[in-house]
DNA sequence: GTCTATACAGCGATAGAC
DNA sequence: GTCTATCGCTGTATAGAC
């Protein structure tokens, strides 16, 4: 991670191999789980040594953390870009309904998702990371819902908290079994389906 | 598993081991996944030998395949009992729900839940068990859904079988994330949102 | 920053005595 | 039906050369 005189840096500036192992390593959790893939599977994959790895992560632990930690950070720029981007918040809610769908396109399940099967196992940093990554997906639906019923182009019940703590689980249950049936369109059903009935436009 | 003249028998004439087994595998995997629990976990538990765990149950693959036979079974007979005591269709929604708050309660995830979460590093046997155990509570559900809507007890929009299939995924989806929180407040706020969303009583 | 080599614990599974 | 003993493999992690 350092910034001294070392090979191999991306045009940012930032090394590469730490990079790669992040992407190889994420892959993996999504699909498999965290407690399902090992050093060897990434250096495998990356032709290198496990070592090397423990190099750039001291521990799986620490390689957790990261990698809850950069996607953290992938999807809050997705859901900036969204609220730069799409007009009314009905349309921003399928905007971030599409967000899980293409996840599930490449047959992975939510990283957070599915660390928060997992969640009993995991060391104390990564579990408190996962409950962040709900809290801000939470928080920016609810944001989105109160502009919605303020400016009328949303109606639903009860409080905005309630209504988006309903799609972040129906959308991360709607991933879960999706993928078991290995049925995108599945999933795009169910996602329609419970936008459509927990915060509906005005007819 | 025979029935000749060995020790320990229940009063049902079934081995006891076995059942402990199962009873022991079963809240493992529930509480920690398919993959982060071992025969070692259940011996200790038990007091007795990883051996004698491979006497009942060959491999880990047939003690998975047994856990979600029985675990199905068991469903199916609370779908019975819930046809049979309870009255109209929004009550037997209702009480399908709280199936999943009892499981939730003992801080665990719902068995086929979890294993849908682990469904890439599972056995073939285990893989379509877990999904005949989802096709099946979709199945009650889309009777319990098409019978509400014509006796005018429920209230919803489009095929019941995706409504039901929203219920399913919603419901797997607040338990996944109410875990994370330790909060089955969360769970049952969720549902019951839900379900007043998907089908509701006409007012 | 990557390597070889290795430590050491844990895994699922089996053989064979009792 | 349970035990002891053990096998072969894989897991995470570390030491130290290059």
């Amino acid at each position: 991670m350092s910034r001294s005189g070392s090979p191999q840096k991306g045009r940012d500036g930032g090394a590469r191999t730490p990079v790669q192992i992040l992407d190889s390593a994420e892959r993996l959790v999504q699909q498999r789980g965290f407690n399902a893939f090992s050093y060897a599977d990434i250096a495998s994959e990356l032709a290198l040594t496990k070592a090397s790895l423990h190099y750039h992560f001291a521990g799986k632990a620490e390689l957790g953390e990261a990698l809850i930690a950069r996607y953290a950070l992938r999807f809050e720029r997705a859901l900036t870009e969204i609220d730069a981007s799409v007009g009314h918040a009905g349309e921003k809610l399928s905007a971030y309904a599409g967000l899980y769908a293409t996840v599930l396109e490449g047959e992975r399940m939510c990283l957070c998702g599915m660390l928060a099967a997992e969640y009993q196992t995991l060391p104390e940093a990564m579990r408190n990371a996962v409950v962040r990554f709900f809290d801000a997906n939470e928080a920016w639906l609810e944001r989105v819902l109160q502009h919605g019923r303020r400016d009328g182009t949303l109606h639903f019940r009860g409080s905005a908290r309630e209504a988006a703590r309903l799609i972040v689980s129906g959308l991360e249950g709607a991933m879960l079994v999706a993928r078991t049936y290995g049925d995108v369109a599945r999933f795009q059903a169910a996602a329609h389906r419970l936008l459509e009935n927990v915060a509906r436009a005005p007819a």
